[in-house]
DNA sequence: TTGATATTGATAATGAGTTTCATTCGCTGT
DNA sequence: ACAGCGAATGAAACTCATTATCAATATCAA
């Protein structure tokens, strides 16, 4: 379950006020419109998007502000090597892993305890201290299978 | 262990004359200096070294010639979100993932057979057909840890 | 309302990687 | 050795994602 967009508001304001920044118009926009989104966006997506919105806004002022809403921890990067970032909604409450149909692109989240601390185990071994992970599964879903 | 700089060659030019391609100085002199590679390089950072041996060398050939020994099974390509790709050999013998830190970039290679066979279970239980995988964990080294 | 300063949008710039194309090279048949 | 053909090369132009610059504008505290 995502954040509801009045929550997601609240947290962006607060963090803006916390490092002197403002929240803006433009900023509620792409906010409320990256949170609307069902699949993982890529900025220039998202773009493409709120410009039927508002078609003054700036491409670099949607780049600008994913990174903020990263920071902020309403945000979260996804790599999946195509060249360009994913943005997924970061709920905070439970981290999941991607399993990425590289036919169609059909995206699974998925978590798996064992495999979590399986990775903490490995992590501890070698005496670091986890940071961040990524475990992205590339494979083809059912569908494709069949066509 | 990595295979030699002879096996190397032997598969690489093998893997070009079933494509109908040809082994050139240039091909030769990329893998070459690709296998004396220890750590994991970005294909600019290995069109630097090769420059100091054949100041004529081309990008483009770098680019090009990474990408062939990639198809060949002769190296890797891995993304940690760099914005670049680096290369590593490819042993074919074991796969493996990576630790790296994000500090120094100190990059821990390892394997772990029950998430290997954990990934499996996950991509089974969703009806797809697995075909790649990708775990980095990111961590502070011990070194970077006490500094 | 005003002033300090954060923000914006347009545009230029960057960096990784790819494409284009004329020239050169490698190989196969003579 | 030689010719001919297609593959390979290097230079330079190009693409695509993202970032930096900067003058104009918007926000907010006083």
């Amino acid at each position: 379950m995502n954040h509801n967009t009045k929550d997601t508001h609240n947290l962006f304001s607060q963090y803006l006020s916390e490092q002197n920044l403002r929240m803006t118009t433009q900023r509620e926009l792409i906010l409320k419109t990256f949170c609307k989104q069902k699949k993982h966006v890529t900025a220039e997506q998202l773009y493409e998007v709120l410009k039927k919105v508002d078609p003054t806004i700036g491409h670099a002022t949607v780049y600008r502000t994913m990174k903020l809403l990263t920071e902020a921890g309403i945000a979260r990067e996804l790599n999946f090597g195509e060249g360009s970032v994913r943005y997924e909604p970061d709920t905070s409450k439970e981290h999941h892993d991607h399993l990425v149909c590289v036919k169609c692109g059909e995206n699974i989240e998925f978590l798996d305890e064992e495999i979590e601390n399986l990775q903490k185990r490995v992590v501890t071994k070698y005496g670091y201290e986890l940071v961040d992970h990524s475990l992205n599964l590339y494979g083809i879903c059912p569908k494709c299978q069949k066509s």
